[in-house]
DNA sequence: TTGTAGGCGTTATCAC
DNA sequence: GTGATAACGCCTACAA
């Protein structure tokens, strides 16, 4: 069963939070310290620019604030994002989040976050999320679309493809996009998959294999493969 | 056999993206049809405040040039962030990852974005992430914490309890901490649990209870919620 | 070591 | 209906 507790102090904290009061910014920082916005960013910055004595009060006084960078400001500024996109059709697939999980993982290592969009299996969703992304100029969007047909041609494709931001496509692929992709060989898994039988009982007669939906493309590129191993025309299912 | 496949088209994509070049702005709209930024400005946000022929030309000529509004100038100038942060310590956990959906789907439906955060359980990571969210102006925090145990009490705990921005605790207890949750009420969930056998079987002797970790206090909630229904003393396991 | 000036892209406020 | 001006918070010149 499921519990939502609100606590008397959540209310409280709510009604703070929406007074709307400003976060703390460098130059209140400043004020403080009687020193301009720039010495405190260099402080934060580039430390050895700044005199010892100054740094260490400028430290102290932005952690007494709970002083944190606001990275708009920053990327703004900077030109840069530290967003990376994903786009993907359900998160709930386990496959999926693993994968959101191994690309979490080597983001943060090189210090991205990630942006996530599940798009229900909803193209206009899926256009939606582009746009998004692209808003907050992300470094780069690792794109798993709703579909695999070459008849799937997403209206934002000529954008992306026209646009500067990297596109790698995950497990689906657009059909005659010019973008990266990481994809499964299904032929070549098919065959590998009858190659590894056939080492283990070369004298198989019949053989059942459990697929996805029948005459989707991966079912039948896997059972190419197979059947390209095992030869004759074992009946398959 | 998962495959990467470069085209020559990436890499050609690639370098440019390499080379910089600035997005399009509505200052660049605003050249090409004699007008100020203002008025595309309008024209993009309060289109009826612009004449319909303006408006007219300024749409067009947006979507010539693929202008796409920048997100970090526009939070920062409105002081406003449609990003949820969402902490979790494994997203490729299975109900943490149908949270996410969940989540996700109620965002979307809202005009939020989730920026997601795997901790991969690290408490450190945790605190990084924080700061992280904090520092994109989060409009709230969905917070699933590394740990349980009423001795977890992070550093950041006291910044976030002063601050400004929602959290909500999902699934994990952060011990005195003053944030509403959404978590499991074990006991009860033993309780109802025992009640529905009863209803199946009113003479149960011996009772199998498939827990996880023996003595995780989750563990012990359930089976205590359990016994209180099922009265005497079932052997659990 | 510290400061001045200006601008990133957008929008709020007040004019015309 | 449109514009001039300024500001959001930060940082990159270029001084001093």
């Amino acid at each position: 069963m499921l519990a939502l507790r609100l606590t008397p102090k959540f209310q409280a904290s709510q009604s703070v939070s929406m007074s709307k009061q400003k976060s703390v910014t460098i130059s209140d920082i400043a004020k403080r310290v009687n020193m301009t916005t720039i010495t405190v960013s260099r402080a934060l910055n580039n430390p050895h620019q700044v005199k010892a004595e100054t740094l260490a009060r400028i430290l102290e006084v932005a952690r007494e604030l709970d002083y944190v960078p606001n990275t708009f400001a920053r990327s703004l500024k900077r030109d840069e994002s530290l967003i990376i996109g994903v786009i993907t059709a359900s998160v709930d697939n386990p496959f999926y989040s693993e994968m959101i999980k191994a690309i979490s993982r080597e983001a943060k290592k090189h210090g991205y976050t990630i942006m996530l969009v599940d798009t229900d299996k909803l193209p206009e969703l899926e256009s939606k999320a582009v746009d998004t992304l692209l808003g907050y100029r992300v470094a780069g969007i690792i794109l798993s679309p709703v579909s695999d047909e070459p008849q799937y041609q997403p209206d934002y494709l000529e954008r992306l493809a026209n646009g500067k931001t990297p596109v790698v496509l995950l497990d689906r692929t657009i059909h005659g996009s010019p973008f990266s992709r990481v994809v499964l060989d299904n032929y070549h898994s098919g065959y590998k998959a009858g190659q590894y039988l056939l080492q283990q009982n070369s004298g198989i007669k019949r053989l059942l294999v459990l697929t996805g939906p029948r005459h989707s493309r991966i079912t039948e590129e896997r059972l190419k493969g197979l059947r390209a191993v095992l030869g004759g025309n074992p009946r398959c299912k």
